[in-house]
DNA sequence: TTTTCATTTAATCATTTGTTTAATTCAATT
DNA sequence: AATTGAATTAAACAAATGATTAAATGAAAA
C-alpha cells in the first residue's frame, strides 16, 4: 500500500478533478471544493498553495494519464492497422464511457494553455508512433491512397470522441438516456475499424 | 437600414459574444464586457438587466444563426447525397473559419444547458431532413450498409467539426501555424465527402 | 424656452471569492 | 509528563464582481 497522499490531500485531489471536470477552472470556487471533499478551506491552500496550483496539478495528471493510455495502443509492434484501430476504439471508448467528461475538459483547459501539452513526454510520441508508420508504409507501398497521415489520425480519434463531446445534443435529438446513449458507442467499437479501413482502402 | 438595436447595445453585444466565445460565461466579468465595449458599465444592466440574461441573449442568438445554417444544406430538395456532404462540409468549414470559437462555446454551454438546443425551432427538423431521408432510402434499397442514420450523420459532423476543437493539439503536434491548420481543413472540404460516401457503400 | 424622458455617468453597495492569520488539536518524540 | 511540529479550525482580510442608485446629460416634444 503506498502513501504518497495523506488522507485529507487525496480528498481534496478527488473532489477538485470531479469538480474542475464537471464545471471548468473559472465555475469551480475553492468554497466548492472544500465542502465537496469536506475540508476546511484553509486545508486547500495548506497543501496546494493556490487554487491555480491546485489545476495545474490536476490538469498535469489527468492529462498525463489520458495521453499514457493512449499511446499505449498505437506502439504494440505486433499488431496490423486494423488490429490497432480495433483496439483504439474499444479501449478509448471504454475509457470515456467510464469518464464521460474528460474530452470535453481537456480540450478545453488545452484551448487556454496549449503548451502543457508539449511539456508531455507522450505528445510527441504519438506522431512517430507504429501505427503512423504503418500508415505511412501502407501509403508508399500504394495500398492506401496517398493522404497525409494527420488526416488518418485525426479521423480516427474524431469518430471516436467527437460523439462523447456532442452526446448532449445526440441524446436530445434522438431522445436517448445515456445507457442508449453507451449501447450506439459500444456499437461504433466494430463500425469504426471498418470505416477507417474503407476510407484509406484504393 | 434596419435600427433595431442602438448603438451601445450593439457595441455591447458585440464585446460580449467575443467574449463569451473566448473565455465562456464564468470567465468573463461584466467589467470585461464594459471595458472591450467601451460603455458604462451600469449599461450593460440598463439594457440586459443581468450578465446571466445577455448570455443567454447571446446564446440564442448564436445557436439559432448556427442552426438555420446547417439544416438550409440538409434539406435541399433538388440535390444528391453526394452533393449535400460535398455542400455541408464546404460550407460547415467556411463558416468554422470564419469563426472558429463557435463549436467549442456551442458544445460546452449546450452540456451545462442542453434544453436550449431544442427550444430551438430548427433543431428537430435535421433528423428529419431530406438528407436522412435519402440515406434512409439507400439502406432499405440495399445500396448502403444497414447502419443507423445517427452514425451516418455523426460521421459527418465529426469529420468536419471535431479537427477545428482540437485545433490547438493538431497545431502543436504538427507545429503547424492558423494558415497551414486552415489549409489542412480546406483540403478536407475535397477529402470528406469521399471518405463518408465509401463508408456507406456495400 | 421650458418640459419631459430616455440615456449615460460616477459612485456605491452587497456578495462572493481566493487567501491568510492566529489559535487549537493531536499524535509522535524525547 | 513535557515538548515539538504537523494538521486542522474559525475568523477575518482584501480584492473582485454583479448589481443598483441618484445625479447629470442631451435631445425631442410641448
Amino acid at each position: 500500500m503506498e502513501t504518497k497522499y495523506s488522507d485529507t490531500e487525496l480528498k481534496i485531489r478527488d473532489a477538485a478533478k470531479s469538480l474542475f471536470l464537471k464545471k471548468g477552472y473559472s465555475a469551480t470556487t475553492t468554497r466548492d471544493i472544500a465542502q465537496e471533499s469536506q475540508i476546511n478551506l484553509a486545508l486547500l491552500n495548506y497543501y496546494f498553495t493556490s487554487k491555480r496550483r491546485l489545476f495545474e496539478i490536476i490538469m498535469f495528471e489527468t492529462l498525463y494519464d489520458f495521453l499514457n493510455k493512449m499511446v499505449e495502443v498505437y506502439n504494440d509492434e505486433e499488431t496490423t492497422i486494423r488490429e490497432k484501430i480495433e483496439l483504439a476504439s474499444s479501449k478509448y471508448i471504454d475509457m470515456i464511457i467510464a469518464e464521460p467528461l474528460l474530452p470535453t475538459f481537456i480540450l478545453n483547459e488545452l484551448k487556454n494553455n496549449p503548451t502543457n501539452f508539449l511539456k508531455m513526454p507522450t505528445a510527441k510520441v504519438i506522431m512517430k508512433s507504429q501505427l503512423i508508420t504503418q500508415y505511412n508504409d501502407g501509403v508508399k507501398k500504394g495500398i492506401y491512397k496517398k493522404v497525409d497521415s494527420i488526416h488518418f489520425i485525426t479521423n480516427i480519434l474524431s469518430l471516436i470522441v467527437f460523439p462523447f463531446i456532442c452526446s448532449p445534443i445526440i441524446m436530445k435529438m434522438e431522445k436517448l438516456n445515456k445507457t442508449d446513449f453507451n449501447k450506439m458507442m459500444n456499437q461504433r467499437k466494430k463500425l469504426i475499424p471498418e470505416w477507417i479501413i474503407q476510407m484509406i482502402k484504393k
